[in-house]
RNA sequence: GCCUCCGUAGCUCAGCUGGAUAGAGCACCGGUUUCCUAAACUGGGGGUCGCAGGUUCAAGUCCUGCCGGGGGCACCA
């Protein structure tokens, strides 16, 4: 419906000489303003240099909308114009939910765009911390959202296989191995402490034998890395499976080093003149395009620094064909985005093309303390560890209850916590309540069907059919924003109006074109809910 | 020092590309259960939107400066 209005309202502006005008369409808060309302005449006026309620006018009679939609168009206040929609457009709009069902909340604003979205991209040294859960919820969220507005998406995990961090994992890996058979042996600096390592010494010498052990030095530490890799990679994948997120493409660095990719991007850069030697090091101008100083490709002991493959990781998507890719980065890695975009810009790739979705890192506590988190210190909380405690579906929505740049207190006490102080609770609540109505009166929700009649209801009833046809436009903007944070918002709004409108409006043993009419709308209520929760990646349980 | 994000009720946070009287949850003080799940509902108190200027018909929102906090400023990833 919003569609329709925004569509007619941009039309009226083009016929008014001003086709570019920038205007809001929202549901204002308080009722007496209607169901939408435009700033457009005031945006209007600011450059048409008129009068706003004048220009109100105008706008209000040039409109050419399907007769019976509205049932009332206000101007208001400085020069808002409020519409109000007929009962019968509403009762339209509860058709389609039915209708639409798993489906509704879709829209096609994104028909024919392919986006890859990155996210996760842990280094294979340990398990998933964390920071990396928000990372996965948050990227698998905008992903969704994407594919929810009619984008092609394809969710991708980028593995940097190929540092000195995974040769760092190796020796470590290899002093375990060392203790386990009972040998001094220090884990060297720089190194892992973490006690994961000396399990997987376990479980290497288990696989391999004793002799292991007792293989050259160079020979054990790089068949250490090897056997870490795999048994980390492993550990993550099961991890996140658990977790509900699956990805379609895994790529690995390594994989862009063997396929002359990074050796093909340094030619690229190269021949266009971007490079230059200096001080025994080969250098990219970066400065030139948005950087605040050149950076460092080949160092002076003739290794890459991992700008250069992830500068041609990025050009392998670029030459994979989307027209859009989001990375989803921990926000200690945002002082990263201007040489990487630099360097794609350089290359006559859009700006734009290369987007950035920032999440600040996540601090865990239980019940009020710190739980202190470090890979090397070997004393953190893993993902894993997270999710078993809490639930997945607590973890998830948890992690995408704030904006992805905003910091996050994760208490674990409180998310394990069975209350009504636990959001995630409360939503699936709803949708339980919703279904315990129709398992009492014993009927399918699918099996009450037929047009609603709003003639038998009450001002509550209308009011939560009306925020639930607001759903398409918070999945459209959270999308547009690649925020789910305005998901999780949406669906706490919704469930307080649920909630409320479960003890206010009787439905069971009412006069039988009320208690049709409110089934109808239970059964659109429910609908909703379960889409919103499916969206974020969580359950939505019949009965708790 | 430079860059960047954040600063809204006691606490945790929303606030829709500037719009109408700044909202919600928790906490606090009251009320509600012969009734589809009280894991719920409901009434109330509580705000110089960090501070100071500026732009605008209109600023929590945009600009400048300052204060406070996080993060970043590697030939680590």
């Amino acid at each position: 419906m919003s569609d329709l209005l925004r569509e007619e309202l941009a039309r009226v502006a083009a016929l008014l000489g001003e086709g570019d005008v920038e205007f809001t369409l929202e549901r204002p808060r308080d009722p007496s303003h209607g169901d939408f309302a435009t700033n457009l005449a005031m945006q209007l006026a600011r450059r048409m240099r008129g009068n706003p309620r004048a220009l109100a006018e105008r706008v209000v009679a040039a409109l050419q909308l399907p007769t019976g939609m509205l049932e009332a168009t206000e101007i208001a206040g400085p020069g808002f114009i409020n519409f109000r929609l007929a009962a019968g457009t509403l009762a339209a709009d509860h058709a389609r939910i039915l209708a639409e069902a798993e489906r509704y909340g879709r829209s096609d604003g994104g028909a024919g765009q392919r986006v890859n979205v990155e996210f996760v991209s842990a280094n294979p040294t340990g398990p998933l911390h964390v920071g990396h859960g928000r990372g996965a919820a948050q990227g698998d969220a905008i992903a969704a959202l994407l594919e929810w507005t009619g984008h092609e998406v394809t969710r991708e995990f980028y593995i940097n296989d190929a540092g000195v961090q995974i040769d760092r994992v190796g020796q470590s890996l290899w002093a375990r191995v060392q203790q386990a058979v009972g040998r001094e042996a220090a884990i060297p600096e720089g190194g892992y402490h973490g006690t994961y390592l000396v399990e997987s010494a376990r479980e290497l010498l288990a696989r391999e034998g004793a002799a292991f052990a007792d293989l050259p030095e160079a020979e054990g530490v790089a068949r250490c890395r090897a056997a870490a890799l795999v048994m980390q990679r492993t550990e993550q994948d099961a991890t996140l499976a658990e977790f509900g997120v699956r990805f379609d493409v895994m790529s690995s660095e390594q994989r862009v080093y063997d396929d002359g990719k990074v050796a093909a991007a340094l030619d690229r850069l190269a021949a266009a003149g971007l490079t230059y030697e200096q001080d025994g090091a080969l250098w990219l101008r970066t400065s030139s395009y948005g950087d605040e100083k050149d950076r460092v490709l080949r160092k002076q002991d003739g290794s890459y620094t991992y700008f250069v493959p992830d500068i041609a990781y990025h050009l392998d998507k670029h030459g994979r064909g989307f027209d859009r890719v989001i990375d989803v980065w921990g926000a200690d890695h945002h002082g990263y985005i201007p040489r990487v975009r630099g360097a794609l810009v350089a290359l006559g790739i859009p700006a734009a093309w290369f987007e950035v979705s920032l999440v600040q890192l996540v601090k865990v506590v239980r019940g009020g303390d710190e739980v202190k988190m470090s890979k090397r210190s070997g004393e953190f909380v893993t993902l894993r560890d997270l999710f078993e405690e809490t639930g997945v579906d607590a973890a998830r929505y948890w992690f995408l209850m704030r904006r992805g740049d905003s910091h996050l207190v994760f208490d674990i006490e409180l998310a394990t916590a069975h209350t009504d102080e636990n959001p995630v609770y409360y939503v699936q609540m709803a949708h339980a309540r919703m279904t315990g109505i129709f398992r009492t009166a014993g009927r399918e929700p699918a099996a009450v069907a037929g047009p609603i009649d709003l003639g038998v209801l009450t001002d509550q009833d209308r009011e939560l059919l009306q925020r639930l046809t607001a759903f398409p436009e918070a999945v459209a903007r959270a999308a547009r924003d690649l925020q789910p944070h305005q998901v999780t918002t949406y669906l706490e709004e919704l469930a307080r109006l649920v909630h409320g409108w479960y003890h206010g409006c009787r439905v069971l043993g009412e006069p039988a074109a009320v208690e049709h009419a409110r089934l109808l709308l239970a059964r659109a209520a429910r609908q909703v809910l379960a889409n919103g929760l499916t969206l974020l990646g969580v359950s939505a349980p019949d009965r708790m």
